[in-house]
DNA sequence: GCGTTTTTCGCAATATATGCGAAAATGTAA
DNA sequence: TTACATTTTCGCATATATTGCGAAAAACGC
């Protein structure tokens, strides 16, 4: 996430998994700025919840992230709507499997939503919350194949470093190679790209014409040995997707 | 959540699940600005993904809100500890009925894990981000009950308008007494006080020696009709309890 | 490509945030 | 309860960043 002039908005940045208190002074600190400053602006957003004091000179992250995280929730309708389809998924598929709903903002994927089967075969890595990394794994893959050209060019040189880290040799004529290959399927599938011996199969999910998100099914990689069981779990992904896409 | 002199806060407590979507314009109309100006805040809250533009001239809450939920959920040590704990005080009473976990902020009380049994008998009325009110309900009171005089009196004198309408002619000294009762019963209980038909029992959940949050079971009314098991639902509440206590 | 709407930008005027130091409030230990 | 140490608030003069305006650029649909 980029950095930010605004000083109410960097101070929320310092918060973080690893960081998830900080004192008046940290933030001062932190902020460039006295410390009765900080105070000022601490004591703003703790009025409106963005912030809580938790003992006396300690603050953490709010209330208010938990309420306006609700508020999205409950006006998704894409979610509400997905969620029994995703189970059927993988009643459809395998109980081993976990089905993540994906959605595409303006600077990232983030997962919204996800289900396990009743017997998952590791701790489910992809929950509510988490970032998908931009430029590889099936789930954002797929949704950078039906971007139209404008945004997936911005999006492509925003995250050129990135890109060069993982695929050094990679044009961007091959990148868009591989991504009309992925158009021309109606799916993407990874192995092992964001974590090992896993795959990832993952269909787009439109509203209108464009995509808005990606639906996913993430399995131990043995099972696509079988080339029908692949076929079959192409397929179901893929109309999984159909049926999220016809919400409202 | 109380208003504030910061635009870049009270730009994003213009959304909300009634309006989860605004343009530029509303925006410079509700915070009494220049359209450019609200376009400067609107640029800098999506850098930092606070906001989303959803589509020319539409804004919505962004992916941080997503993201900082999950962060709090992950540095919270309670919700992870609690959660199996909660799902056993369902095995132990009823398989139709909510447990809820709910936190202490500074300013409210919410809601931050919820599990249900496998046959709840109605929704399940509270996730992840409702508040509870604060002056009603078993799963306020009982915190209510187990808070330092000073932070007491000063959340009462804070909300005495909304506890008068409620409660019209309580005085401080029979609500003093109420919690009283509370705090020596080590757990609260209330019917039909949040939702008509709907039980409450909860129990405080200390860190130390303070409050923190508080278990609650919200059961159908008439599962209390039996003494033996109004008493059994008791005793495993406070013990779940004491068992989430234990953390760290 | 063209026209319309949305979004950005530069600049000068001015309202607003800032640091300092003092005072108040809060919690802790005796 | 009192006294102490630490945290938090506040007032004020000054510097600084924010504002609105209008023009220009960018984005999108046709």
């Amino acid at each position: 996430m980029a950095a930010t002039s605004n000083r109410t908005l960097a101070i929320l940045q310092l918060f973080s998994e690893e960081r998830p208190v900080l004192t008046a002074e940290d933030v001062a600190t932190a902020i460039e700025t006295s410390v009765s400053t900080a105070y000022r602006y601490i004591k703003e957003l703790c009025a409106v919840g963005f912030l809580d004091s938790v003992s006396r000179g300690e603050f953490a992250l709010g209330p208010a992230f938990i309420q306006y995280d609700f508020v999205m929730r409950r006006s998704d309708a894409l979610i509400q709507h997905a969620a029994p389809l995703m189970k059927r998924l993988i009643e459809e598929t395998d109980p081993r499997s976990d089905v993540v709903l994906s959605r595409l903002f303006n600077n990232c994927v983030l997962c919204i939503h996800q289900e396990s089967g009743p017997e998952p075969h590791t701790p489910t890595r992809y929950v509510r919350g988490v970032a998908m990394p931009l430029f590889v794994g099936a789930t954002s893959k797929v949704i950078l194949a039906h971007l139209p050209d404008r945004s997936l060019k911005r999006l492509y040189l925003d995250n050129e470093d990135d890109i060069r880290k993982r695929f050094p040799d990679q044009t961007w004529k091959e990148f868009k190679q591989d991504l009309k290959a992925i158009r021309k399927d109606g799916y993407s599938f990874t192995m092992s790209e964001v974590s090992e011996g896993q795959t990832g199969l993952a269909a787009p999910v439109f509203r209108g014409d464009s995509v808005i998100a990606s639906v996913s099914i993430v399995m131990a990689k043995s099972i696509f040995d079988d080339l029908e069981t692949r076929l079959s779990v192409q397929d179901a992904v893929k109309s999984c997707a159909r049926a999220i896409e016809t919400v409202r």
